[in-house]
DNA sequence: CATATATATCTACAATGTAGAAAGGACAGC
DNA sequence: GCTGTCCTTTCTACATTGTAGATATATATG
């Protein structure tokens, strides 16, 4: 049942590292909060972002490198091995979590 | 895009609500924890649980009710109205964050 | 009654989530 | 080359959520 390694991501750090996947080549900081607010729908301070891609990037999940020539130099984000593996964990301890229950009944549940 | 109300469930807010649906009609402390260790394969304390659960009760996601008869009474939870809708929002932010990943090559980036 | 068992509560602290203000540097026009 | 402006990043602080461990309370059992 793979024992669960390390702890858990956090929603945000999932939104996070998911988002630097998403904007793959290009992903700096507020290029990242776009996407995340995007997807979301929610507004998004850019400290919140620059605080979770360290935090990342201190457990080696994130690496980032910096940009040169044309325009103000970013810090760019990739995902390491190790974050790759973080996100699979989270998406199949996630997929053991819901399997089973009924999303429809749910939804419905919820309505009105 | 369902314009994202109220902040985010947190990952093991979200696990102990899929929890209590899951051992719907017998949903108390314990058994809410010896479920969620079931299903992420990880030590809970029990404290952890109750602190979760008191949290989602103070919110409204959650209501619970005293057992008393045989055996030492219990507080049973039920997913309230608004605690489904919760969840339910959580789960189709999600799928607009996953979409069009390639959850494939992500495990095989993550593998050795 | 005395001890064990099942359940719940309390207290405290660590980790994550989030905002806002400040800083730095490239570029435009003067 | 100074001044202001835009784009990007950094810093600081605080709120919320995650988590453990010890303690309380009631029921059952010998």
């Amino acid at each position: 049942m793979s024992p669960a390694s390390s702890p858990p991501l956090g929603v945000f750090e999932e939104q996070v590292l998911v988002a630097v996947l998403r904007t793959a080549g290009d992903a700096y900081g507020m290029e990242i909060r776009r996407e995340i607010e995007r997807v979301t729908g929610r507004d998004l301070a850019i400290g919140a972002v620059y605080a979770t891609l360290d935090r990342l990037e201190a457990k080696r999940l994130l690496s980032s490198t910096r940009t040169h020539g044309d325009g103000p130099s970013r810090r760019l984000f990739a995902l390491r091995r190790a974050g790759a593996k973080a996100l699979a964990e989270t998406a199949a301890m996630r997929e053991r979590l819901w399997k089973g229950i009924d999303v429809r009944a749910l939804v419905r549940l919820a309505g009105a």
